[in-house]
DNA sequence: TTGAGGCGGGAAATCGTTCTCCCGTAAACT
DNA sequence: AGTTTACGGGAGAACGATTTCCCGCCTCAA
């Protein structure tokens, strides 16, 4: 009564393992009345395979490890989902690691997964250079392909938001609105979606003003830091904060607010990643929205790909390219030219 | 090269497998010399135990499952991060289900979970009565703790929050401020957070008002469905709006905001949860905190006594008290005696 | 009629552990 | 001295599936 196992099917049926397996498993023929007489007795006992078992033969235990640094960063939580549900509609499971944000934390994380056998790994990593050796150590052992953030380069298959072009469609929006006097409230860490989005606004900013790519701050991905941030970017008298993601934005919104400061009537701010709460500020958040479930799903069918044989095939690296969603905080300034404002669509009400 | 197993380290060694087993595993003292070779083999040649072997053997995959209804809700990540490392902690790791709020997945996952020998099950049930029948047939086969909402009665161990006092904070706070027309903004919804609420409210609501305890309405856990709230609650006149949780008070507070309604000035609003973005509203939001590390820590810890064969104890409901955290939404409203504003702390600054 | 080939089915090896026996030898007791 | 423990160690049986052989039978062609 305890657990039913082939051999019990077996006997219930009249015929050997072997002959169950095959049934079952569809690896081989098998005469018919024999076959229904299986399947009759499997379904009568409630068999049900012991994956642990088929994985030891097999050597494939049809499990998943996503290795992530914080599922508190209020971004990941629908990029799990959409893993999730990639994988479990192939019928495997997800092995779910936190990081804790610490590099040390995800070495251990991979190395446990690994010790369980899990078929692939997905990392987001925490630090581009210092998750590195975890990284390509992992690597060699089992296909792993890094999600929305790379590692050092040509270590992994890698899956991704095109930061660079998300902050180039942020700067060419607020050049059409006729803002020039742009500034960059950033992250300071390691990690390449800190990296790649200042990157691309030191590339692209000059663009509007020779001495936008100057104004920078640093600091990391919350909105406490965006609150801060706000004060010290005031003295640059900006018409627009570009910053690198959306946490931040929210912090600069509310600390403009509450020093009196007119957004977007003066200042126009931009966001990155649309994670759900843009959806509760005021004015509602303009920002780059990452393609998350093409990132899940690609990701998936790359994890597939590897797994069915393709092991050796080049290493890929796929950039998704994300969507420029314009909304309130980026309107068109008040001293802004009748010109500008009529060749310009207007933002799109608060969802 | 590739995969470095029991054998071959007791080939290295010199011994049998057994004893390569007994120094790694400790299970059974060994002369110290072999000890000493045994240990040194391992080390040379990196062996890792296989834990898919070991699991088939040992009947015990050192995995637990966690099953929720949506990943995306934000109160859930936290939970989930804390349960993550409460079984790190203890060598276990944590295969992840997300059911899309939908029974029908949630029934899914779980025989998914319990097809893969999961030494046991958190379950976060979507609904009350629809998730009974799988969570009642899961829990006969192993050890099975909900947590932070229950199921019907007696089917499982429980590991939640205490919701009718939190509720019963709540409504003594907003008496303490000096507010008596009080009305409610809740989850029609029949999972237990909902139910417990409402219930712990109309239980409760009657003390300040005789006619609390029916200005209710009921939605989802939305904050759309707090801006639609609003609108509804509105003819009622109340001086305190208490809601099922947090984004349903944001909801609210935005839409009163909106519509030029003072808040806490004119109308308190309470949460329910504390997740992280209530930091971000203004005004910052009186709420309930959930002990959420205390959660993940009492759901790890009584799961861990039923796999130490404990089985057959008897079933424990283990409720944690929740904290109210005083911020500015419920302030003393305008109107407020001085003898009440007198008596009662100020709430404090936003964090 | 007979040998080759196809085909349905079973026996048993295998995956990498853990754990139960069992066997020696040395120490301790009568 | 003889008998019993105690103990270190090995051989091998599980665990529950998959998969490789191999065998008997039937069919078809020579």
């Amino acid at each position: 009564m305890t657990e039913v196992t082939l051999k019990e099917v077996a006997r219930a049926a009249g015929c050997s393992v072997a002959t169950v397996s095959r049934v079952l498993g569809g690896t081989r023929p098998v005469g018919p009345e024999i076959a229904l007489r299986v399947k009759e007795a499997a379904e009568r006992l409630g068999y049900r395979p012991n994956q642990v078992a088929r994985a030891l033969r097999s050597r494939s235990t049809g499990t998943i490890g996503l290795v992530l640094p914080q599922i508190t960063n209020p971004f990941f939580p629908s990029l799990v989902r959409e893993v999730e549900h990639a994988l479990h509609a192939e019928g495997r499971a997800l092995l779910l690691a936190d990081c804790d944000d610490d590099p040390a934390t995800e070495a251990a994380r991979i190395t446990a997964l690994l010790d369980r056998q899990v078929d692939a790994l997905l990392v987001i990593p925490v630090d581009e250079t210092h998750s590195r050796d975890a990284v390509t150590a992992a690597a060699a052992r089992v296909p792993l392909v890094l999600l929305d953030r790379g590692c050092g380069t040509g270590t992994a298959d890698l899956v991704a938001t095109d930061n660079a072009s998300g902050m180039a469609l942020v700067l060419e929006h607020l050049a059409a609105v006729g803002r020039r006097r742009v500034c960059y409230v950033g992250a300071g860490g390691r990690d390449t979606a800190a990296v790649e989005r200042l990157a691309a606004y030191r590339a692209g900013a000059g663009a509007l003003d020779p001495e936008a790519p100057g104004r920078v701050e640093l600091g990391d991905f919350s909105w406490e830091w965006g609150r801060a941030a706000a004060d010290r970017i005031l003295p640059f008298r900006p018409d627009a904060v570009v910053c690198a993601n959306d946490l931040i934005a929210i912090g600069v919104l509310q600390r403009l607010r509450q020093l009196g400061v007119d957004a977007p009537g003066e200042i126009g701010v931009t966001g990155f990643d649309d994670v759900p709460m843009v959806g509760l500020v005021d004015p509602a958040l303009t920002t780059v929205r990452q393609p998350v479930r093409e990132l899940a799903a690609e990701a998936a069918q790359l994890l597939a790909g590897r797994l069915n044989g393709q092991r050796d095939a080049p290493r890929r690296s796929v950039r998704l390219a994300p969507e420029l969603v314009v909304r309130a905080s980026s309107a068109p300034p008040r001293a802004a030219s009748a010109r500008q404002a009529a060749s310009t669509r207007p933002p799109e009400e608060d969802q």
